[in-house]
DNA sequence: CTGCGCAAAAGGTATGACAAATATTGGTTA
DNA sequence: TAACCAATATTTGTCATACCTTTTGCGCAG
């Protein structure tokens, strides 16, 4: 049926298994970064198949950011090379859809978050460079103005923490931190930081800083340590708050 | 243009739009879970567009398992909710491309696998259950035997480390874990593994399993940081050798 | 009452045409 | 000769329509 001597006697969808063949043939190497795939008439001459189903494949493909097309002479289908930021938004993404999904708990989100975030107070205090040390005390200035929104309070939380990672000069964990910090947003945002709440973070923000400059994994991983305990507090009385407030108020 | 009251005055592909929009609706719960959208002709129609249109917004969606179709007069296209396990897949397949489109160094994954496997061995002796316990000395007696072949080793080894962070009772950190445990086997593939080898990992297997059972965490979490760090030279060692075996195998 | 088969509904595939975008090419002009 | 502009060719994007395949459910017959 296809390129390949694959049997073809299973009943799937045509383009979902043109899509799985070809995604294969990426992921194994066979089908090389920015190698151009043969146009769509072509694709659809060599599958056997019409131009619509190898549309529908390609569509399968480019959504999982493993091909990109464009039109015109010299255009085409690419075999794309996702950037970690690529493919770290789509794992936020499919973070916040589990987590809204309900099917990981307060607890357990809270619970990852701190061992990773840990982790990373440690690594970032042996590995951090200067321009890192400037991200964080730019967030956390930001973070000591009075006139801050809630939301800019959150997306600056998210950048000091992003900042954090990056210090740790570890790529795989910073793309693993994609996910654990977009989990625990949709419970922040539940929040309604008040003054005195923001001031609190700001200080632990301070003082894994102050660890970390002076390279001490033991003071930033502490106080790491107690910011996440802080957190964990924080997120347990909005939920209960908010349980009892609306106990059904979707079902 | 489309059923909510957007500008579309972009360019960008219509499909890619509707494809965007239905999956924004899905991930903030405007679409609930299990709800039929309309038929692919009400669809187009609603869109303003064809049907093969609305097919390729649909197929990207389904791509990112948020939507699922069937054929039939009660069929139609369904809401998902992705389970942990066919998203920790996705997760899987893109750790395993960002590794092996060089994204990763050994030296960073390693560093990150020691890590958060030291936490796995921590969390599983305070929260396992005799079922993992019984899970992972089965893997352990595959592995002592003399028989099992490579790659047997290689998949019982990745059952081993699943069964141990299963065993932390953490649906999170074992959803993050799909990446982590999946990012190594690029590297484990390169070796062929000698009895010693496998003796020797048998072995660290062995006293976590013993520091798991006594729910010694303390003991657990040693013999898993002599494991990263004995596997750590061994990737290391592999890796030396195939560069000075064969420099440039594909260039 | 049970079982068989047919029909309707919905997604899956095919065909063919046109629209839009864009690199290339060739001509025209300074 | 060089620079710029326009025509053109190529490839993806979109549309319209028809037909096929699968599945459910209903009706009819045993």
């Amino acid at each position: 049926m296809n390129n390949l001597g694959f049997p073809a006697l299973v009943t799937e969808s045509l383009a979902k298994q043109i899509a799985e063949n070809l995604g294969a043939a990426i992921i194994e190497g066979r089908l090389k970064v920015n190698e151009r795939l043969p146009t769509e008439e072509e694709l659809a001459r060599q599958f056997g198949v019409s131009r619509p189903t190898i549309r529908e494949a390609l569509k399968r493909l480019a959504a999982q950011k493993l091909v990109l097309s464009r039109r015109g002479p010299s255009g085409g289908t690419f075999v794309n090379k996702p950037s970690i930021e690529e493919v770290g938004f789509t794992l936020a993404t499919y973070s916040t859809l589990l987590v809204s999904m309900g099917e990981f708990g307060l607890g357990e989100i809270a619970q990852a978050r701190a061992e990773l975030e840990r982790i990373c107070a440690r690594l970032a205090a042996a590995n951090r460079e200067d321009g890192h040390l400037a991200i964080m005390n730019a967030e956390l200035q930001a973070q000591r103005s009075a006139a801050i929104s809630d939301v800019d309070f959150c997306a600056s939380d998210v950048r000091f923490h992003r900042a954090l990672v990056d210090a740790t000069g570890n790529s795989f964990l910073r793309f693993l931190m994609y996910a654990v910090i977009e989990a625990v947003q949709p419970a922040a945002n539940l929040l309604s930081w008040r003054f005195r709440e923001r001031q609190a973070i700001a200080a632990f923000h301070e003082r894994i800083v102050e660890g970390v400059t002076r390279r001490d994994g033991e003071a930033a991983t502490a106080a790491m340590a107690q910011l996440a305990e802080y957190l964990a507090a924080k997120y347990e009385e909005a939920h209960e708050w908010r349980r009892n407030k609306a106990p059904e108020p979707q079902a």
